[in-house]
DNA sequence: TTTCCCCTCCCCCAAAATGGTGAGGGTCCG
DNA sequence: CGGACCCTCACCATTTTGGGGGAGGGGAAA
């Protein structure tokens, strides 16, 4: 059963805990001392990076996190779909798992030990970055929907302190390649982005086409990108622009 | 002074309103409301669309607020350009106030009533949607280091609940006739955002280029995008593709 | 002061993307 | 069973990008 007592103190001392944790072995302990003072089934938060590349740490078997990764299902999963069109915590009920693949994948979660019911919190941080913070637990709806609304400011808040550390001692994350565009530059992407052809852009930013390459030139060159799709998509994901 | 007392019940009360708030006009209010109840000089929510728009709410003087805008100190403002590359809550004085601009900004911020001390808290939504919650205030550093800290977690879940509220009453933001993508065209337009050519990508799913060609137009048509960029950056901000 | 970056402009030519108009076979659903 | 949608393939000509050279003025920082 849940435990529908706020134990403050409890809730504190983790609290305090990871604030004080040096290191992302703290977010594996903390979210276990977390399951087992709300008394659910797991917690786990889960960095999705601009890159594909991907963190996790919580308390789903490693059956489960290698299944996932090896099926790639960072495309699939419903809840990480629908949390990054999001900004409000949200019910796992209320996303969509209308499609054969989702409701194949939900299916498969379960058996691999993951709550029927689930809660989880996007959280974002600079240059794109993104993770989640999920409680999840096996138990029926009512249960569930009277636990979510109790505890909803704690998880809010401890999705945060999550995320404050796995962004504190996550090693390439603060990488020497994050190069910042200039305005013009940025200006450039940004009409690209809006579908605008470079003869366009020039026009729209008054300048000449020649100039405006350079500039185009010049951002895929700090983007690291391939082509001006590449560098579009690159300045979307790391926030530079926003469509 | 600053008021010490935790108050618990009231902050409560504010939270609890403000989540049942209806329209922007309530975050003025909740504003006030706060900056009542911590006995502070200023609480003040800023949105800013990286398009240049931006929307703000809070206890600033009316000059104050104007004159910002009139001088576009959006890229000025060490505060903004600080927090924007940061996760963490931070304190004015960990800011970079070095630059001559930066420093003229500041002595005029004073001027125009501004507190020598503030905390802000930067929090992030979809598609680089990017705002800031600050709390400032008159005092020595001492008072202003113990006040921040005393309620540090407070902020944070406050700047939330603003964020929740401007997020949810956000002018177009409306969900458009979201047609979905087919699986090869999410395949193709995830390899062209991660920059591979169309021969690459071709090559990558193992069909004809001409073919690739089809679910692109196909994608751009269901997309509404005038190019393949376009396209690619609408997937990617309706969160269809992930890169 | 010197150095670095930003903004602006120019040429030539090859490579890649796009627009239009086709076709056939598959699955799923009303 | 017919319609709708998905997957697969093809040729034509045109437009758009990309890659390789340059050049000068301005501003901010070291």
């Amino acid at each position: 059963m849940l435990n529908a007592v706020t134990a403050k103190s409890s809730l504190e001392d983790i609290l305090e805990e990871l604030e004080q944790a040096e290191g992302l072995g703290a977010l594996q302990t903390a979210s276990e001392r977390l399951r087992d003072h709300f008394d659910v089934d797991h917690i786990v938060y889960h960095w999705v990076d601009s890159a594909g590349d991907q963190y996790g740490c919580g308390t789903y078997s490693d059956e489960w996190r290698d299944h996932y990764l090896k099926q790639n299902y960072l495309r699939v999963d419903p809840v990480i779909i629908g949390c990054f069109q999001r900004f409000h915590p949200v019910d796992w009920k209320r996303l969509d798992w209308s499609s054969k693949q989702a409701r194949a994948f939900q299916q498969e979660a379960i058996e691999y030990g993951v709550g029927n019911q689930g809660f989880s919190v996007p959280i974002r941080g600079p240059n794109g970055q993104f993770a989640l913070f999920t409680i999840s637990h096996n138990c029926d709806d009512d249960t569930w929907a009277t636990f979510t609304e109790t505890h909803r400011r704690d998880l809010i808040l401890i999705a945060h302190y999550f995320n404050e550390k796995a962004l504190e001692f996550e090693p390439g994350r603060i990488p020497e390649n994050h190069q910042p565009l200039s305005p013009r530059e940025i200006d450039a992407m940004t009409l690209l982005a809006m579908g605008y052809s470079r003869a366009q852009v020039a026009q729209t930013l008054s300048i000449s086409e020649h100039t405006l390459r350079v500039y185009i030139e010049s951002a895929r060159f700090k983007l690291g990108a391939m082509n001006t799709t590449h560098a579009v998509a690159r300045a979307m994901s790391r926030g530079l622009i926003v469509v």
